[in-house]
DNA sequence: TTATGTGGTATCCGATCAGTAACTAACAGT
DNA sequence: ACTGTTAGTTACTGATCGGATACCACATAA
């Protein structure tokens, strides 16, 4: 059986790509947490730190310095007794929201995926061992 | 004009969020144009060095056995003259097409906004050639 | 016999990334 | 005067990622 060549062309176009131009933004080891979590309003440096107690403030402020560069959260110095720092969502970031939506939610089914696979116990749909 | 701490918790679930567990099925430079260019159907190895000419094969062997380890893409040996390999998406996989096209649908939105700032004279919306 | 195509592997190298720790400046409260 | 808070910065370090190159086994075609 020989082989054959396929002419049909993979539906990605022809010039660059809007998928790397947005996992441009999105990249960084944190990044799509930020947004998430500034996704319910705006937020100040150290909530953010709260928020994601694992990240460090070198590399919150490096993403936080990237998304801002990149228009997609807008920095705002509040006159406050210790000044404090606000950070939102721009519009263009706003868009963004449906996408992490998107990824949040695969990301939950692949939870019920693993979760499903780590009790091997269960009657139905053993997964075989390899 | 004291601070106010703000009690509002973020929107990001308590446990281990999706979004990392999501992300982690999408890192890796070429992952999402991989996907991208599975969504179509079937493709074999070659195919996609062709779809996406900037992936090396070293990459591009890495990112197909990462996914296939996690239950994203199937990996099927024909038995043609030269042996070849097809690659699918598994119904996990195919979950992961509306999330990469909402990425996608930013990554163009993100297009127009760069190539509306390129021209700043405004009015028109030319797309600059590039 | 040599060339070509298929589907990779092995190795090295440089860039980037993220984590840790220490440090800063201004101000409020005690 | 001392301490804590806010929002960072700087330097050092290790991990990982991706690019480039060379190489492999096998099969067909000329």
């Amino acid at each position: 059986m020989a082989l054959k060549i396929r002419k049909n062309l993979s539906p990605a176009p022809p010039n660059e790509c809007p998928l790397s131009k947005c996992m441009e933004v999105l990249r960084g080891a944190w990044t799509p947490n930020i947004i998430w979590n500034l996704s319910g309003g705006p937020r100040r440096f150290s909530e953010l730190r709260v928020d994601i107690p694992k990240v460090s403030a070198k590399v919150l402020t490096t993403r936080l310095r990237d998304l801002e560069a990149k228009g997609v959260v807008l920095r705002e110095v509040k006159p406050t007794s210790p000044p404090s720092v606000e950070y939102s969502l721009t519009d263009l970031g706003q868009q963004l929201i449906p996408a992490i939506d998107a990824i949040a939610a695969v990301g939950h089914k692949l939870k019920e995926r693993a979760a499903a696979q780590e009790c091997t116990k269960g009657r139905g749909r053993r997964v075989a061992a390899e």
